[in-house]
DNA sequence: AATTTGATGGTCAAAGATGGTCAATTTTCT
DNA sequence: AGAAAATTGACCATCTTTGACCATCAAATT
C-alpha cells in the first residue's frame, strides 16, 4: 500500500463522527511511518485541502503542532456555498472532482451518485475541439445544474 | 502464438468466473512477457474495451496500477446498445432525457441518480455560445461517460 | 531586555515510480 | 502487393517520496 494512503487513513480514522478535529506532531507521525517529515505535508496538501473539506492550522517551534478540522455545515447551506462560492462561472475537472468527493464523504450523495457526477465532469468527456475556457465554463454549468438538483432533493427529504 | 494473444489469455485466465476484477502492474506484466510496456496498452485497447465487455481503470505514479473489470454479459449487451444505438456521437437533450427516464423506469438507476443525470444533460446547461452540433456531441460524450460508470457499478444485472 | 539555542513545522525542487500516447517499423493476413 | 494487426521505442503525464534549506516559536542564557 502507498505510504500516502496509509497516512491519509490514519488521520481519517482519528477524525471519527464525534471528533471534528485532530492534533498531531509532524515529526512524531513521520517517525511512526518511518518517512520524511515533508511526506506529512504532502498528504495534507493532496488530501486534506479545503477542497476536500478540511482546514489546517499549525504552529512551529517548541510545542508546535498541526491541527486538522473537518468542515461541518448545514447541508443546504453547504450546497449553496459550494454552488456560489466554489463553482462560479468556471471550474477545472480537478476542482470539480474534489468537490464531488467532498459531497460523498459528507454523505450528501451516495457513492454511486458521486461516481455519476464525476463521470459527468471528468476531463475525458470534454476532449473536443473547443477552447479550455469554454470547457471549464460548460463544466461549471453542468455541475451547478447537478448541485441545484441535489439541493432541491435534500430540501424535501431531511438533513 | 502471438504475443498479444498470449497476454490476452493470461489476463482472461485471471478473470475466472469468481473473479470479476483483476489488478496488474503494467511494467511487471511487460517484463514477464519480455515486451515493451506499451504492448500491454495495445492489448487492453484492442481486447478489453467496453465493446468487449470490460472496463479499465488505472493510476500512474508510485504504487500505480491497472484494474480490469469484467461486465456481466447482460450488462455489456445493454450497454453496447445504449452506447452505440441510442447515444452515438451526438444526442439531443430530449433524447437524452428520454433515455434516462427509461433507465429509471427499468430500475437500472434510482430516481435520485436519474435526476442527477438529467441535470447533466439538460439543455439549460449548454446555453453557451457554441454550435448546436458541438453541444450535442458533448452531451453524448458526457452521457456515455456516465453510462460507462453505471456499468462499472454493475447495476444492469438486476433489472 | 536581548540574544541564543533547540525544537518544530514549511517549501521547493529533484529523483523515483508508474502508466499513457503516438508514430514508425515489422509481421501477418488476404 | 496491399491492408490490417502487432510490436517497439521515444517522449509525455502524473503521483509519490525524500532531502536540503528556510521560518518560527518558546525557553534558557546573557
Amino acid at each position: 500500500m502507498r505510504l500516502s494512503d496509509a497516512i491519509e487513513q490514519f488521520i481519517k480514522t482519528m477524525l471519527t463522527q464525534d471528533e471534528q478535529e485532530v492534533e498531531l506532531k509532524r515529526n512524531e507521525l513521520a517517525q511512526y511511518f518511518n518517512c520524511a517529515p515533508s511526506q506529512i505535508n504532502y498528504v495534507l496538501a493532496t488530501r486534506f485541502t479545503p477542497d476536500h473539506g478540511y482546514i489546517i492550522e499549525s504552529r512551529r517551534g517548541g510545542g508546535g503542532y498541526i491541527r486538522i478540522f473537518r468542515m461541518e455545515q448545514d447541508t443546504s447551506e453547504q450546497l449553496l456555498y459550494l454552488l456560489h462560492e466554489r463553482v462560479g462561472e468556471t471550474i477545472s475537472s480537478l476542482e470539480a472532482e474534489h468537490l464531488v468527493s467532498q459531497l460523498k464523504e459528507r454523505e450528501i450523495v451516495t457513492s454511486d451518485e458521486a461516481a455519476i457526477m464525476k463521470a459527468a465532469v471528468c476531463e475525458n468527456c470534454y476532449t473536443l475541439p473547443i477552447p479550455a475556457t469554454l470547457k471549464d465554463a460548460l463544466r461549471a454549468r453542468i455541475l451547478k445544474s447537478i448541485l441545484l438538483e441535489i439541493a432541491h432533493k435534500s430540501k424535501f427529504s431531511d438533513a
